[in-house]
DNA sequence: CTGAAAGCGCTAACAT
DNA sequence: ATGTTAGCGCTTTCAG
């Protein structure tokens, strides 16, 4: 088999300041200056600089970030944490969640020229030794569902760290959040069910809402429904997902338009309405939350209340280069907006009305 | 607003081995010794060691990491080269490809407790830059369609480097690749159809095929239909696709098993047919190639050669830790078996003869 | 068994 | 305008 190799250089093999500056017949100091010197520093007669230029250039000098990094006590690198339990998370399968959320983070943190690292000592085993081994400058945090074991670590870290889905408050402000505007988000469901001309609604929500989030929904379809002074959205709380939503539908006390906690409630109520022979969206529309691609491949497809996912990642990282510029500064909590996907799963009640 | 903050470290306030020597009342080679040290360069009394790690412990000591690995010369990270332009791939949109083939890339670094990095630097602007500034120990590279300015990069890069989708031949062997079997891929699709009792079968390429994948699955198909003994597999070329698959399957040179160059060709297919009442997979049967998840989407679905890029991504850090250890080991190639998913774009080509 | 010295590549601060 | 010194945090080498 033809071979060629060797070319690939021994570590530790490269050219370095100290070569170039040989070459040039001056010290690794000039280098650094005409180099990499800010223009303020460069107090280097143009000659020296041009030789020192040239040989760089003839040596095919490239200068060692990490040596750079290391000297200047930063590292230009962010990690992310991953939620439930820490443990690694998949980008192709599962939610696509994540997907979208990190391409919201790299966008942002190569706007800072800030690499993203994936780190198996800070998705695995034991994040608590990586958070703080001088690998990061910071770290990016979210979690749906926080649970005792890493909410005390996130209290605990002393990184620059920002988190995202979390009110600052729940953690004595000691970090920056980022979270959508839950209650805001309630009201353009609603919004749109009541244009639509639905005068009854109601709220299909999970049995114990652990996760912060949802909770928030819950107690907005309270308030906003008030305001918007509809007939108050009945609240179905489920308890065993399949009965009580056949169950729900069942009854008299039927609405036509429903609002669902999150996406992954729709296929108990599509499948709960296809045995029933209910139509959706000619007998009931519904309202999904949080506008995951999964909206697109029901049958028919979800009008969803978006989480501008990728936009929260995004100025996640704003809040964390702010902390590690200034770690003294305020913890702040940015409220993200959230939109609303129209698909096929709302229409008017107008024709129901008719036909009834 | 209660606020409760500075408890965010500043830049290098970290506790090093110096401060826990000190309190051990020894010096760092020895806390450098206890903590860090191969077991067989230990030695140390069991006193001191006691008191080192008690020191370490009540000091909260954490090894930096970045001064670890540039004391060896090493950064245990790994970057990730995208092919086409250099420009930034997304983990959400596009063709699911980039998240899979990460799937596989994360999963095998970790495997060796490698870091996994995207890199501004390296993904956007000035990858010949990054691609050899100190930060990565190694790189992957992977792209479907070389073009001749990457092509030279890759050339002439002398760190560590993997390639995807590639022979070793077409990089002089400098560099290890690799790729999957398409020749016994299109021999999975070929055999599947003959299986299902086809005996005309054609091949639906893309007009011109710069890309190496495709120029293989074109000449297996030549190779494999004569050794299946079956009859020469009509080759489709497209000049236009919509009108040039409408009018094969026109004609009466119609195939009942057609085999695709890779999946993005079977909308045309499936439009096609559709127009001329041809029924999917009653009347003909359709194989695509690299088993996308689109082909779920399709109705029916499609019955789809897959092509293993997650282990692909997996088994390429093989290959690179291997170069990364040894740097004149020789430059592989790896070549993975193709499998075939089995969807709904095929049947039997058995009820079509008793009603015809 | 422990310590002193040296240096990875780079740059800020202080000479000259 | 250029050089010298010093040190980031760590570990290897060599002396005691």
């Amino acid at each position: 088999m033809n071979q060629a190799n060797g070319l690939i250089k021994k570590k530790g093999s490269n050219i370095t300041m100290k070569d170039v500056a040989a070459r040039a017949g001056v010290t690794s100091v000039v280098v650094s200056k005409v180099l990499h010197g800010k223009a303020s520093n460069v107090r280097v007669s143009a000659g020296t600089a041009e030789r020192v230029k040239i040989a760089a250039e003839e040596l095919g000098y490239r200068v060692n970030v990490w040596a750079q990094n290391f000297r200047n006590q930063e590292t230009k690198t962010i990690g992310i944490l991953h939620g439930i339990g820490f443990g690694r998370p998949l980008f192709s399968s599962g939610s696509h969640y994540f997907s979208v959320l990190m391409d919201g983070i790299v966008e942002g943190a190569f706007a800072y020229d800030l690499s993203v690292t994936l780190c198996p000592k800070l998705l695995q085993d034991n994040p608590e030794v990586a958070i703080n081994d001088g690998r990061f400058d910071g770290l990016v945090w979210y979690s749906t569902t926080p649970n005792p074991v890493n909410h005390r670590l996130v209290l605990e870290c002393q990184m620059p760290l920002v988190i995202i889905h979390a009110h600052a408050a729940q953690y004595e402000y000691r970090h920056p959040t980022i979270i959508c505007d839950n209650r805001q988000g309630i009201r353009n469901g609603l919004n749109h069910l009541v244009e639509l001309g639905h005068e009854k609604i109601a709220f299909i929500s999970v049995p114990s809402d652990s996760a912060l989030e949802l909770q928030e929904r819950a107690h907005a379809v309270q308030a906003e429904s008030e305001t918007l002074g509809i007939e108050k959205a009945e609240w179905v709380k489920l308890a065993d997902y399949d009965r009580s939503i056949e169950e729900y539908l069942r009854s008299n006390r039927r609405a036509t338009g429903i609002l669902l906690q999150h996406d992954g409630l729709a296929p108990y109520v599509y499948q709960a309405a296809a045995r029933l022979g209910i139509r959706i969206p000619e007998d009931v529309s519904v309202v999904g939350f949080d506008s995951t691609p999964f909206c697109e491949q029901l049958r028919p497809s979800l009008t969803s209340i978006s989480q501008p996912l990728s936009l929260m990642g995004e100025k996640a990282i704003d809040l964390l280069v702010e902390r590690i510029n200034n770690p003294s500064s305020l913890a702040r909590e940015l409220v993200i907006p959230c939109g609303l996907d129209v698909r096929e799963s709302t229409s008017s009640n107008v024709a129901q009305v008719i036909y009834q």
